[in-house]
DNA sequence: TGCTTACCACTTTTT
DNA sequence: GTGGTAAGCA
């Protein structure tokens, strides 16, 4: 007899949470919450249906009416952003829950009830990335004498293998490797680079690991072939011997001591494993899901949506969800419940439409999903707003610069000024306002990349939006990943006087043996440019240093006028301090905070690693090696590109800007106006622009998979599809995302070559999207869509394909 | 219309 | 480096 019933939990839910007060769950949600530990629940569910509350509910649900221990209970999920998204509404929903149940114990004076309650730490429940709980594991695992290995990341695991494999035996260089690699990799430049050669190796070691590779059996099929094999090989046997883990190990290593009975002191307890994002779970992370299963028991819950699988660059097996069914059956004999969430509680009706729309009119695409997909429905709540349900819009325009500014236009209009009216045929008007209180940071642009330039230099259309809106409207956008740190004019400037000020005349960087011309050059363009700022004299004029000049010419000499002593360790992260106060970007920006903390963190990271601590000592013989390192631990990789900046340390970003983000970092959130490029680079029918519009080959992910599908026990899953269907398959799911995305509005963006072509608007007439700023508004573009329906004509030529017609929605 | 030649544009994501 | 596309020309 449980402590609480479910239906006494969902009372307790809906007095202690807000948003559940007037609407419970729907019939859907509410099944896949109310469903029993067992049989395992398969719940797939559209955009926008509330995975994420069905998610956190269930794991209530689990601790208040199937009394599980919170410790008892884990739930995955697929990013770090998304995984602490679920913990806060775990946390926040459970604590209000357990206060209000306790209410009612006290008032029903029902004491072992209160007492349990009392008792009861949601904290516990173990949330996070497969990856950060399976380092929880083997910690929790240590036997006596055992040594935890260290996980390491990306930069790292890649110096291992550059160093102690791939120039073992001229391996660097073999023409035999080259070719292999080549015949499964053609992409700009080739293989034929040591960095790509590098990378490329890396990423198939870890192919391996996640499809279950039987390497020996593929090794023997040539010689290439079994080059390849050894690296990987003397790749792990490193990280293993050197108690070194990356990733694909750690989760290798997970498994085997699953399989051999380990791991106790997490499987023993388990009574809950749910798994979010399980369309994009590899075959190791489902045999380590399984296996944790079988070896424990607990109850499972996965949830996904196949349609939205968009990681197969990280081994991401889109068959592994949709097969569900079977292959559960077959891994642990048992059949899954199914619940399906349509509901969309997120868009609009048409939006809800042009979506379902574009996710199942290609014929083709429909045997990839998982069978008999039911498509979403829109909330009842729009159908009361229909001058909310305003069309899908389109702007198309002839050359880029051109688009951005008419972008930047409607934003202003809406956000700055009276909104816009859309008219469309039939005479049918609609108004777009800005919601009260609404700003930039209600829309969003949606890319493939938002990379600001070209790799020859010329501007793509973030940038064009960056420097219009900022030039005609004084805001700013958010895109902290489209610029490379090394050449941010304010990041420039202010490592530049860093540099003159540990380094007058670069005396010291000059000496230090083997470092890139490239990278000189670099370091060289920074110190012009500080020493051109310094010349501007800019403001502040600090108390006790008098100008930024002044701050400069005291540290080359190492000798202050009103300093009695020169410090004898000066850190470094204290000068990139100092010098910050001649940069307010830096505070102000949000851009800037991110480029300081990146900076700063670079400093702190080369700390640990640096001899001096970064710090710039004086008056020591160690003085130049102090400087040497900095140089070589913090300036040089910032000059190399090796340093990534992290948006995640903004825990929000201010609404007065406007953000530009790719479409994998969009999933997941929404906004009530989204703009979706959807070829602002396609201006010409350029072959190698192909596979980002209408790929026409395998892209070299798809040739790897097919390197490996004969000796992978997921290869004959994948290769249901070819190569070139699942290229279109990754463009489809990618676009499905980006379009699921707007609340109210979705924008789609382009040149005018994207709709040329398209049937629907070739005919209508006076109905081309592609008049904005001459009539002042915008037609309906529901039924004008991307890649499969509005290619510009050359390409059916080439492809000798007639295109299939538009079908409008609904 | 057919041929020659200049020009084009060449990811992204994450643990 | 490459494999087209599109413009230029007869």
């Amino acid at each position: 007899m449980p402590l609480l019933t479910y239906n006494q939990f969902g009372g307790c839910v809906q007095a202690a949470v807000p948003r559940f007060a007037q609407n419970w769950l729907n019939p859907q949600q509410n099944d896949a919450v109310s469903a029993p530990p067992a049989p395992p629940v398969f719940i797939v569910a559209g955009p926008g249906t509330g995975k994420t509350t069905v998610l956190a509910l269930r794991v209530l649900r689990h601790i208040f009416v199937d009394e599980f221990p919170p410790n008892s209970i884990m739930a995955t999920t697929f990013t770090r952003k998304a995984a602490s998204e679920l913990r806060s509404r775990i946390l926040s929903w459970g604590v209000a829950t357990q206060q209000q149940a306790l209410t009612q114990a006290q008032a029903n004076g029902d004491q072992p009830t209160v007492q349990w309650l009392q008792n009861l730490d949601i904290n516990q429940v173990q949330t996070g990335t497969l990856d950060a709980l399976a380092e929880e594991m083997i910690a929790n695992d240590r036997q006596p004498g055992e040594i935890t290995p260290t996980v390491i990341e990306g930069f790292m695991a890649k110096g291992l293998l550059r160093k102690n494999v791939m120039f073992l035996q001229g391996r660097h260089n073999n023409p035999d490797l080259e070719t292999h690699l080549g015949s499964f990799n053609r992409q700009f430049p080739g293989v034929s680079s040591f960095t790509s050669k590098l990378k490329v190796c890396h990423s198939f070691a870890d192919r391996i690991l996640h499809d279950g590779v039987n390497l020996n059996a593929y090794s023997t099929q040539g010689q290439g072939h079994q080059i390849l094999a050894d690296i990987v090989n003397e790749y792990h046997n490193y990280l293993i011997t050197h108690q070194l883990m990356d990733f694909a190990l750690l989760e290798q290593e997970i498994l085997n001591r699953l399989q051999a009975g380990r791991l106790q002191a997490t499987a023993q307890p388990l009574q809950a494993l749910l798994v979010d994002e399980f369309q994009d779970t590899n075959y190791l992370q489902e045999q380590i899901y399984y296996r944790l299963c079988q070896n424990s028991g607990a109850a499972l819950t996965v949830v996904g949506d196949d349609d939205q699988s968009i990681y197969r660059f990280r081994g991401a097996t889109v068959e592994i969800f949709a097969n569900f069914n079977n292959r559960l059956q077959a891994n642990i004999g048992i059949r899954p419940y199914p619940v399906n969430l349509i509901e969309n509680y997120r868009s609009s009706e048409r939006i809800v439409n042009f979506f379902n729309h574009f996710i199942s009119s290609e014929p083709t695409f429909q045997s990839a999903r998982v069978p008999n997909k039911q498509a979403c429905i829109a909330s009842a709540n729009w159908a009361t707003a229909p001058n909310q349900n305003i069309p899908i819009l389109g702007m198309f325009r002839t050359n880029i610069q051109t688009l951005a500014n008419d972008i930047c236009t409607f934003l202003h209009d809406i956000f700055q000024g009276n909104g816009r009216t859309i008219a469309v045929a039939g005479g049918t008007q609609f108004s777009i306002q800005r919601n009260p209180n609404g700003d930039f940071g209600d829309a969003v642009l949606l890319a493939g990349k938002v990379q600001e330039t070209k790799p020859d230099g010329q501007p793509r259309l973030p940038s064009l939006i960056r420097q219009r809106l900022m030039d005609d409207y004084g805001v700013d956008v958010f895109n902290p990943r489209g610029r490379d740190l090394a050449i941010i004019p304010e990041v420039m400037r202010c490592l530049g006087i860093m540099l003159e000020c540990i380094d007058p005349n670069a005396t010291i960087q000059n000496s230090i043996p083997r470092i890139r011309q490239t990278t000189i050059n670099t370091l060289n363009a920074w110190r012009n440019a500080g020493i051109q700022f310094a010349h501007s004299n800019p403001q502040p004029n600090l108390p006790n240093t008098n100008s930024l000049q002044q701050f400069i010419n005291n540290w080359a000499n190492r000798n202050a006028p009103n300093m009695t002593n020169w410090p004898s360790e000066w850190p470094l992260l204290e000068l990139l301090f100092t010098v910050v106060t001649w940069f307010p970007i830096f505070q102000i920006s949000p851009e800037g905070q991110v480029y300081l903390e990146t900076i700063a963190r670079t400093i702190a990271e080369a700390s640990q690693v640096s001899n001096y601590r970064s710090a710039i000592l004086s008056g020591t013989t160690y003085d130049n090696n102090s400087v040497r390192d900095a140089i070589r631990e913090v300036f040089e990789p910032i000059a190399e590109g090796e340093v990534e900046v992290d948006e995640e340390i903004m825990p929000y970003v201010p609404r007065a800007v406007f953000p530009i983000m790719t479409i994998h970092q969009a999933k997941g959130l929404e906004f009530p106006l989204v703009i979706v490029d959807v070829g602002s680079d396609f201006r010409t029918n350029h072959h190698t622009q192909r596979p980002f519009r209408y790929p026409q080959n395998s892209l070299d992910i798809h040739l790897t998979e097919d390197q490996v599908a004969n000796y992978s026990p997921v290869g004959l899953a994948r290769q249901q599809r070819t190569g070139l269907d699942r290229a279109f398959d990754d463009l489809t799911r990618q676009y499905f995302v980006a379009k699921s995305r707007p609340q109210n509005i979705l924008l789609l963006v382009g040149l005018t070559s994207q709709i040329e072509g398209c049937a629907l608007h070739e005919n209508a007439t006076g109905n081309i999207p592609n008049n904005w700023s001459a009539d002042g508004g915008a037609s309906d573009c529901d039924a004008c869509d991307f890649r499969r329906f509005c290619p510009s004509p050359a390409q059916y030529r080439t492809n000798g394909q007639t295109p299939p017609p538009p079908v409008a929605p609904g």
